[in-house]
DNA sequence: TAATAAGATGCAACTTTGTTGCAAAATATT
DNA sequence: AATATTTTGCAACAAAGTTGCATCTTATTA
């Protein structure tokens, strides 16, 4: 696990750090996304919140995690699966925000349709999030 | 105009006040979308921060406006078209996020198409946000 | 329309969230 | 192992958001 972690820094051109392998760490154990605030409270104050910031952004600028958009005032991220270039990202899949349990889950395989915008705009990328009861929630 | 906002106030059982008014004005002159920032600067420090903080969160619940998700941390904010029932408010149109201007618009005319969840899951509201260039920018 | 009740506003003080510069520490390179 | 390169944590700060409370405004009613 540990290996392949490292290796997935290196491949970014990222040195191998603690805070860095620990917060990859999270992505990989937790199947959803991940805010700023979850990744402090589970990294247990063990790093400075300045280090968090630019960890998320960096795993960012390299293509190693996306943004999913929300509607509270708190970026959400999630773990890229197929690699993405620096810069160029582009996800095509369905992310999903239980109102109960509160997780937002990446829906692979649900590929967002395509749509005819208007005359005039160009469209560079699209997301869609359904929000409802996940379905872990309605089990239980 | 002034009349019909405050026709709307008052069906939304808000009192008519000076800082809603202002407020409403502004979403009813633009057509799209407002952060908390955007309507500070406009209304040029006209009313305390906290009185926005509280009139757009007002509004929310009222069903007077809806957020939209973003990538950044700012909720933006968009008037309903159709009036919503509060706490139960749905969107159907997909939004349009300018790269360039950096506006979020309304597509009120592009319906976002259906998908199919994975089993267990339940929806209860979609969201589709589109971004690009807008047509002003695209032009200019 | 004046008096009262209900509600909204602004201020102050505070908490939370995010940013920047810089010295010390850790990692990578030779 | 020594040096160069990065990263980290601290401090100090800026920005964003929240809460309680006295004051003022709007709504209500007689």
């Amino acid at each position: 696990m540990e290996r392949e972690l490292e290796k997935l820094l290196k491949k970014s051109r990222l040195s191998v750090t603690d805070s860095r392998v620990k917060i990859l760490e999270l992505f990989f154990n937790q199947q959803g996304a991940l805010a700023h605030g979850d990744i402090e409270k589970r990294t247990g104050e063990k790093f400075d919140r300045v280090t968090v910031y630019r960890t998320l952004q960096a795993f960012l600028t390299k293509g190693i995690i996306h943004t999913i958009p929300t509607n509270d005032n708190s970026i959400r991220y999630a773990l890229c699966k197929d690699t993405c270039e620096e810069g160029h990202h582009h996800d095509n899949h369905v992310h999903f925000v239980c109102n109960d349990c509160g997780n937002t889950t990446c829906l692979e395989e649900i590929i967002i349709p395509e749509i005819k915008l208007p005359k005039g705009y160009a469209s560079n990328q699209v997301e869609m999030i359904v929000s409802g009861i996940c379905r872990a929630c309605k089990k239980g």
